[in-house]
DNA sequence: CTGATGATCAACCATATGGTTTATAATATC
DNA sequence: GATATTATAAACCATATGGTTGATCATCAG
């Protein structure tokens, strides 16, 4: 059990370990399903390398896809983030002594990623 | 800017992507100053193998050393994590969406059947 | 001074990674 | 059927990674 997550996070700490896996991400979160190609086009890189960062993703559960003819739609799936998320949350009190600081980065953060969410 | 933050996004997640360097950082979390073979000492592995892991955990920004005669002491600098955190954070709407309805849910429902009800 | 200890460095090895090119499979379109 | 489009697969390459061994350096204890 605790081996599983141990390599869950391996595998999704090391697919977050690059930028353009990371940019797509943030693209799937943002306009929501997307082809291969589409997720491609940014990138100066071939098809062939985008597909292996997708699979990447693919493989860490960061990423679903579902094929429609030629075309595969990827979509974002979370959820896997979220352990990621809680191991990092343990260490919030070694550094929230300086809250201050913390809270300028996350309240930057989501100004510029949520907008209109409040209720 | 944006790269250099993406630079230092890549060399932590990186350095968090092996299951080693992060049994470090909770040895350390949970017991504050530790010499580098008190560090490797749990794990069969040479010295020198434990050693590298802590330079990347140092060149990562996640650990600072204090060397005091032979002995190079070590101690974790979460602060580090606090941008990959920022970063997870922001998937966060997309895996707690389901909480979010579930828990409209449960309020409607608990406003419909108990007045008064306490969270 | 001698020897043991804590740690790094250098060289090496096997495998993984990020990228390419070329070929191939599957599906649209003409 | 012929051809173009979407995507993967395979082979390859350069570099990075995780680990070892052996040498070296610095320091502490006799």
């Amino acid at each position: 059990m605790v081996d599983h997550q141990e390599a869950t996070l391996d595998t999704v700490f090391q697919a977050l370990a690059d930028s353009t896996r990371r940019a797509m991400l943030r693209t799937l979160a943002e306009d929501g399903e997307k082809s291969v190609s589409a997720l491609a086009s940014p990138y100066s890189m071939t098809l062939a390398g985008a597909s292996k960062h997708v699979k990447v993703l693919e493989a860490a559960g960061l990423v679903r896809r579902r094929v429609e003819g030629r075309i595969h739609y990827c979509r974002l799936e979370a959820a896997r983030m979220a352990e990621a998320e809680a191991w990092l949350r343990y260490y919030e009190r070694f550094w929230t002594r300086r809250l201050d600081t913390l809270e300028a980065l996350l309240k930057a953060e989501d100004e510029q990623a949520g907008e209109g969410k409040r209720l």
